[in-house]
DNA sequence: CCAGACGTTGTT
DNA sequence: GTCTGG
DNA sequence: CCAGACGTTGTT
DNA sequence: GTCTGG
């Protein structure tokens, strides 16, 4: 699954691994944890950028604090789910990204895995957002990220990766237009492991409090 | 019809 | 053990 | 995802 | 909101 990544490459690198005009600078981020904010890209054909809460709230949601996190959606079933289906359908969305953490061993010694492209470039994993109306009158936006079958490389820690959207895919995943569960869930697919490397990291990013390139530092 | 649920992951 | 916070 | 909290009373 | 269970 995914439950923490990383996005600390220059707006321009991230712009061009998107296929986008532009992209805002944004202060560089080595432990993204669920409830902080995170940037989506959605909408076509000009893609907008978002900041979002990462845990999904469904528009119908009534009392948030009995909801629980939803920081995945697996993209087998998402279509079918009360809490997915409307986003799936209409309100997908690009998380930019350029590493992600897994974790691995016993709970005693728990250690962190450091997952990025090969060639270390940004990518887009696949995302759903939504918008929520407080009691209160305030607006929460916030999204999830879908999860699909692991690749070799994941496969020997986990049965589930983050679905990442190879740049091509991406306008088709944006597209509002595309509506057939069918057809959006045909894009999903997992990312080739020989693209991807992999790096065992130290205990620091085990504690969400914790930010800085310490996080990604080889254990 | 109304009431009530609506989620993912990892671990054992 | 279970829930909340980040 | 992991880490950390988890409580009540009275007094200022 | 939408689906399922009764």
């Amino acid at each position: 699954m995914c439950g923490r990544f990383t996005l600390a490459s220059p707006a321009q690198a991230v712009a061009a691994a998107l296929g986008l005009p532009d992209f805002p600078a944004l202060p560089p981020r080595y432990n993204i944890a669920p409830t902080q904010a995170v940037a989506i890209v959605r909408g076509a054909p000009v893609p907008e950028v978002a900041l979002t809460r990462w845990g999904l709230v469904p528009g119908w949601t009534k009392d948030l604090a009995r909801l629980p996190l939803l920081i995945n959606a697996r993209a087998e079933t998402a279509a079918e789910k009360p809490s997915f289906r409307a986003p799936l359908r209409s309100r997908r969305c690009v998380v930019p990204a350029d590493g992600f953490y897994e974790w691995t061993g016993a709970p005693k010694a728990r250690r962190a895995i450091y997952f990025t492209l090969a060639d270390g470039a940004p990518f887009a994993l696949a995302g759903l957002w939504d918008r929520w109306l407080s009691p209160d009158g305030s607006e929460l936006e916030s999204c999830a990220i879908l999860t699909t079958a692991p690749n070799a490389l994941l496969a020997r820690y986990h049965d589930r990766m983050p679905a990442i959207l190879p740049r091509e895919r991406i306008a088709a995943w944006l597209d509002p237009e595309l509506r057939d569960p069918a057809r959006v869930s045909a894009l999903i697919d997992s990312y080739p492991a020989e693209a991807m490397r992999e790096r065992a990291v130290g205990p620091t990013v085990h504690s969400a409090r914790n930010e800085g390139p310490g996080c990604v530092e080889p254990a």
